[in-house]
DNA sequence: GTTACGTATGGCACCGATAACATAGGCTCG
DNA sequence: CGAGCCTATGTTATCGGTGCCATACGTAAC
């Protein structure tokens, strides 16, 4: 199908075979050096090549080396197209990820997952869904599977596995990033809950009675997990939870959010699932008079760059999505990172710590 | 040599042959099914199985049908290593961005470029260099290019070009992103000039009778043009341009530069080469009691998703990132999109337009 | 009614590497 | 000293497509 689909593509670029080069050189090396032209100049084999190149043992040191120099006065550089055909390997990671939901991780995340991935000799491919829709998850995976890809991160919380998803990570091994399992994917995950628990007994602590949450939209796991959290940390103190507000992560969201939360005079402190929706609700509550932190505290998550330059500054829980992307990796490539256990046991790989700066405050004694 | 550096890689995932498959289905089936499979099903010949899937104009529409239902049957999906290797086009993008410097625009520009390019059948490779450096620049293009990639996007301000960059942009087809050109690169860019210019002229136009200016750093051709921009409106308005400050994009950088400007009184509009520096200007100001825009108007360029949701909310240059991003791509596959000209000139396929908020207002008139 | 050409299709070599098997010395050990 | 094994290397088949050429048929042109 996806090969069906391909009809339609567009040849363009390439094809034209460098006729602009400066026509200086011998007209022989038209063509990138292959192999066997390294194994002529060596006097060996092509296989013998091969070996010396991907360091296999059983090679004689003099020989490697004649084969290196070789290697070097050509510039023989290897045909990935030939090794992927031959060894069935392409060492290409697919990347998925979710084009709303927050640019400063899914940047970061991607930073983290090409550095590890390139330290160990793969490349990366990425593709990015336009919003949490199976049909949509579906197709990424299969372009990605399309493209011969080696292992997948999916940095996308999966909520609803379907047949065809399993099918495909079933045969290509998957990291998930707090996403939902799959049959054969393992799953990376930052504590969510404990994010959610540390925020929420940091305003508990300070003195608050209450603590109000505008969680993320309910299809992405980490929502939920924080505000399982969040749940377990009033109820753990003896508090019954207030109603739920939800928002989707942008900013946006966090204004309108922060609007009903500013009509509430007896709101004292939040817990907003993000950064960027905390900015808008801050801004919300500012328009409305209610003044952070002296009326109302703020902690959310993800300590992006800008949260040191909130007005306040942002006290969050800091998630290091870097390191995180980078964990993924790992844990594909099988230097074994943390896995998760069962359903909500999950290794704390990445850690989740708060940094606490001006959003927060005790209450107002009258 | 990068085919030498190889050795180290690590060989790990895949390689074990999904031996965790329900194995309900019958074993012929372990092997994914290649096009002569399909044409046996068919009944016809491998190569016009081929030229049915690429869209061939001489097959027959009852031939292709049959082709097709073949491979819908079969669930056959094409090789990509192997048309890679026979036809010599990977159908893959190669895609440089720079780790530094602003994840708004990284993430936007990559979302940008990946959907053009999928839309085109094209897969993204990506490799991030961690700093503006002449020789990880270097690496990162010897990467995509052992990779095979058709055509590269770098987005990254080349200053300085090496030989070796000239070596491989020659070969394979280029755009470079508000960069220096290269031998064979062509080059796409947002008219920064006279995105400084709009944003000068702007707090000309509200009264001010002098514009400072945060500039990003030097090395990089966006804060120089910008920089430009700002210094001609200033100069055919009649005013002789303040001393120049320079940050690195960071919002702590701008922040430095903010405590500076808070100690100069005269001082009352400020240019400040992206968002993110702004926000760590408008806290410096704040800081030292100066209000935005009471006291200092503050005008940005980027438009980032949280630059509405400042306090105050950023008066800011707009860049589509994404659509330039997908417009490089465009340029690249040939569907002409604006190039630069000479040495100034360049496309305006992506305007510059100035979206007006809350941090600029007119002087205060004592 | 040949010649000439366009359309639909098949046959085969080949892209550049790797896997699997083969081979030839050299060494160890009973 | 011959069996058995390890090391270093070569040979051949193969991965799954595509490029190029050949072929067969139909049809328009002279």
């Amino acid at each position: 199908m996806n090969a069906v689909d391909h009809m339609n593509a567009v040849d363009d670029i390439a094809g034209r075979p460098r006729e602009g080069n400066t026509m200086t050189e011998d007209t022989a090396r038209l063509r990138q050096p292959s192999m066997a032209d390294v194994a002529r100049t060596a006097g060996v084999s092509a296989q013998t090549v091969s070996r010396a190149l991907r360091g296999s043992p059983n090679v004689n040191p003099e020989t490697r080396r004649r084969v290196l120099a070789a290697v070097e006065q050509l510039g023989y550089r290897f045909n990935s197209a030939a090794r992927a055909l031959s060894s069935g390997r392409s060492h290409t990671i697919g990347l998925v990820l979710l084009a709303s939901g927050g640019y400063y991780s899914r940047s970061a995340v991607t930073a983290g997952v090409e550095a590890a991935a390139g330290a160990a000799g793969y490349a990366v491919s990425i593709a990015t869904i336009a919003a949490l829709d199976t049909g949509l998850m579906e197709q990424s995976l299969s372009k990605l599977a399309d493209q011969g890809v080696d292992g997948f991160v999916i940095a996308v919380p999966l909520i609803s596995v379907t047949r065809k998803m399993e099918d495909i990570t079933r045969d290509i091994p998957t990291v998930t990033l707090d996403g939902s399992r799959t049959a054969g994917a393992r799953v990376l995950g930052i504590d969510q809950r404990e994010a959610g628990r540390v925020a929420t007994q940091h305003l508990l602590d300070l003195g608050h009675r209450q603590v109000w949450h505008i969680s993320g939209p309910d299809e992405w796991i980490e929502a939920r997990r924080r505000r399982q959290g969040w749940q377990e940390c009033l109820s753990s103190a003896g508090i019954e939870a207030p109603p739920l507000l939800e928002g989707d992560w942008s900013p946006d969201s966090g204004y309108r959010q922060g609007q009903i939360i500013a009509m509430i005079p007896e709101v004292t402190a939040v817990f907003v699932a993000s950064d960027e929706m905390a900015f808008g609700v801050i801004r919300a509550l500012h328009e409305r008079g209610r003044s952070v932190p002296d009326d109302v505290s703020i902690v959310s998550v993800d300590d992006i760059a800008l949260a040191a330059y909130s007005a306040p500054p942002l006290t969050t829980v800091r998630q290091d999505f870097y390191h995180y992307g980078a964990a993924a990796v790992a844990l594909l490539l099988g230097e074994d990172a943390d896995t998760e256990g069962a359903a909500g046991t999950q290794g704390d790989s990445v850690a989740a710590s708060l940094t606490v700066r001006a959003s927060t405050a005790p209450p107002r004694t009258h």
